[in-house]
DNA sequence: CTGAAAGCGCTTACAG
DNA sequence: CTGAAAGCGCTTACAG
């Protein structure tokens, strides 16, 4: 192996200059800079790992991280996906703080701030979408506070990675089950969330595009259920009703739940209806045959990728070969809902 | 953070003591260990990792990977995986060696002492499913050697960790989506590689339970290609002639592209065709709507988890979860085969 | 059975 | 602009 003790023997020069050569920390001679870097170079010198670890545990570097607190499994996994990427940096010395505040811009600052209080290097967010969070996330990245984004982002800013799903493909392929399922021919009803929540509205949009190429597949109507499972049963109940010809449902955002149960009483008309994550009761349903499939985003895989790409950076100044990594989109099915997901 | 360093401090003994007395390494007075032991327990001690890797380099780990040499691309993702990580692991300090061999045991076999004769720490292995190989590798267990089988297994061993796929439950989602795309009604016929082949077995075991309580699911047909294109074309074709009934078809493992060159050959027929993993020419007849949907096994992922469970063994005593990790099942259709998949 | 010393590869003050 | 020394947390001979 190579090491900075080798590369300082052959350019007869020290340890310490080689460091401050290879990584740019001035006060070396330009001459000797450009020497070691060639040496480097040729021998393709790669730091060791190990070491480079070792060294920055004397910086007590400290991750916060912000996820939302609402009841919601998938929020749940994201915290899960976190502290198991916080306790094996831990053995690496490094602190990670988690803070779980609800769905609320002012609140989501003042956790900025105490954390900053307490010197942290880098922030993981999962933002609420105010421009009061916009600023405050600017504001740390302009500090040289790395600032990663997670599952959602807040409009106009620009994370150093934004890692989460794409929300445009799923909702092309919720459309394209769809056509699957029902031969190219149905009637669709949506349930949407919030009419204007980003996430929902980029879901409707690429199951759109899909079914513009395809004459069989109509859109009746459109229902909005804010998230909340009551409200989600008497829309869909209703829609229902007022549609005798919809067969076919695609549920887009929350009130899964609510909607199982408007389906099923409405069991003579075979509709086929997808959803969203992988909640308890989305579970059941999918069990049960109300609900063909639903489409998944890997929660946990989520929160570990946020710290990994963060831990990459502050230990080894490695940056993620995108600045937005899409996590996988799974397809379940009664016969793989219950699988447990490989290692994370 | 809680070092050895202050562990012996708070023992009243030397880093020497406490490093022998938490790793096992005798000559440590019963009563002086059982101290030690639960200092470090009390304080919820966990060894740092960066200094565990930079003393462990002083070995020289080296690690013998063995894929097969085929004309596949799935071995390219597996060989692919397995490179991300090496590279990775020179980091550390640590060695990988890797060869690509043949389909045959022997060879297998002389690879392996080679690896021997060069003094490897661990194997990872894609096994040919033959005694001689079998024999071999228990051998190296017995020395000491860990094995960590990828993708399939050796008949009657016990690797320290097997890696890949549940090829049981695979075939259970095959049938689960041909459920779904026929209504629950439908001929099929199976085309498969080996009748012998433990994996295509497997599949077709899963498929065959879940369409046992289907009762509109009905097996036609089952042939067999030798994985071979220009034999798949032809038994597939004369399936479909000798059985007009059938319309759907389930493409259990290799020769996949001679198959949908005979499924083309009836397109009146309107047949709803499910096949596995995703090289260049499934992906196009998924892309063209002759295969509908194709279920895929994470190749690349598969190479990365064998290293990284071997890693976590050697340099840090860490055994994994399970002697059996499987990779995650991904249901491919036309409107997601050709996303790139998350982080591997 | 135990401890003192040296070393893994890297970076960080500090003295010049 | 440069180098010698010390140190991160752990393990490994070696001397007693």
């Amino acid at each position: 192996m190579i090491t900075s003790k080798k590369l300082a023997e052959m350019a007869g020069v020290s340890r310490g200059t080689v460091d401050r050569a290879l990584n740019n920390r001035g006060n070396v001679n330009v001459t000797t800079r450009q020497k070691i870097l060639e040496i480097a170079q040729l021998l393709n010198y790669k730091p060791n790992r190990a070491g480079k670890a070792l060294v920055s545990q004397q910086k007590k570097i400290k991750i916060g991280c912000i996820i939302i607190d609402a009841r919601n499994p998938f929020y749940d996994d994201l915290y899960r996906g976190i502290m198991l990427k916080a306790e094996e940096y831990a053995s690496f010395g490094i602190e990670v703080l988690v803070e779980r505040v609800s769905v609320n811009g002012k609140a989501q600052c003042v956790c900025i701030d105490r954390f900053l209080a307490m010197g942290i290097n880098a922030l993981m967010i999962q933002p609420v979408n105010e421009a009061i969070v916009t600023e405050k996330l600017r504001n740390l990245t302009q500090k040289g506070i790395s600032v990663v984004t997670t599952n959602t982002n807040s409009a106009g800013f620009e994370p150093f990675c934004y890692i989460g799903n794409d929300f445009f493909t799923c909702g092309k392929i919720a459309a394209n089950l769809l056509d699957l399922f029902t031969n190219g021919v149905c009637n669709i009803g949506i349930v949407t969330g919030f009419r204007k929540a980003q996430s929902h509205v980029e879901r409707i949009t690429g199951f759109e595009e899909y079914i513009h190429d395809h004459e069989g597949m109509r859109v009746v109507s459109i229902v909005e259920n804010q998230d909340d499972e009551v409200e989600s049963f008497s829309v869909t109940k209703r829609l229902l009703e007022d549609h005798p010809k919809i067969n076919a449902l695609f549920l887009v955002a929350g009130g899964i739940y609510g909607a199982g149960k408007a389906l099923k009483a409405f069991p003579d008309r075979y509709i086929k209806a997808i959803s969203f994550d992988e909640s308890p009761t989305t579970k059941e349903l999918v069990l049960d045959g109300t609900i063909l499939a639903t489409i998944c985003q890997q929660p946990v895989r989520q929160g570990c990728l946020s710290l990994e790409v963060l831990f990459d950076y502050l230990i080894d100044n490695k940056r993620p070969s995108s600045s937005k990594i899409y996590t996988d989109i799974h397809i379940k099915l009664r016969s793989n809902i219950n699988l447990q997901p490989g290692y994370q």
